[in-house]
DNA sequence: TTATTGATTGACGTTTACGTAAACGTAATA
DNA sequence: TATTACGTTTACGTAAACGTCAATCAATAA
């Protein structure tokens, strides 16, 4: 019911400190095909649907994937147009997706096992140590 | 008991093969200083011990670490002396890692749930479709 | 002995994801 | 009115992680 909740807006670089990253990296995401800012004249502005889609380009991002995928990701979900081929389509793509992100996650695990072993011995080790101290 | 057996060796291809890497990477990895292979005359031949390192190091890559991140894991795990400060950096570093492995962790899951919701979505417009088709 | 096979060391090329600087426009502020 | 702040495009630079030759050597198979 209010135009000023509904529609806030950002400027380039109010949008690049709320999210971290500098607006010469939103600019190349734009480039990339992946932002897509209205104008207010020359200038970029930026609503909500750009924050949500920026959101998720970082975290692909963290996850390892390029622009590149990540667009791919995006033009899948966008341009599905309910037609019965392109429903096919997304469903093995995110099949695809979904297989990588399952040996991500043993990835993780096994690295997060890994630093608990390490961090085990080495809190024996220093337990040794401040008890030989003595 | 059988030295054939605890000290299989491996040529710079075979191990490439085995690991679906080239053998370019592999003296990339020795370059970046994270592989160590033995000499025979000119040829690397390779251990166990360079299997075992190369199949952290991808896992590492597959996480997203840099080679100069993974290199400096290396290191740290390697040089551990034993000594106190040593094993406080260690620890601190491993706290580090886990952070990020956590982020990770949830990364993973928040882009399963969604592919999870999509494919819903596309296999419910799918039935719908074969519903209206008969 | 002569190919063939596999390895070696350069060294230059390529892609990705930005950083950085130049040259300029515009709007508010001193 | 001059300065400052923030934005724009254009373009060149850069670091990482290899790819891709080229020239060379060494062992083995034919």
């Amino acid at each position: 019911m209010n135009k000023e909740v509904n529609f806030k807006t950002y400027t380039i670089s109010e949008l690049a400190k709320a999210f971290d990253v500098t607006p010469r990296a939103l600019r190349l995401y734009e480039e990339s095909g992946i932002l897509g800012p209205k104008r207010e004249g020359n200038r970029r502005i930026y609503f909500e649907r750009d924050r949500v889609r920026l959101r998720l380009l970082l975290r692909g991002k963290r996850l390892g994937y390029s622009l590149a995928e990540i667009k791919e990701l995006f033009d899948v979900y966008d341009s599905n147009s309910g037609e019965e081929g392109q429903l096919r389509l997304l469903l093995e793509n995110m099949e695809d997706k979904k297989k990588k992100l399952e040996i991500q996650k043993v990835d993780v695990e096994a690295a997060l096992q890994e630093i608990e072993r390490i961090t085990k011995k080495a809190r024996k080790a220093l337990r040794e140590i401040a008890a030989a101290k003595k």
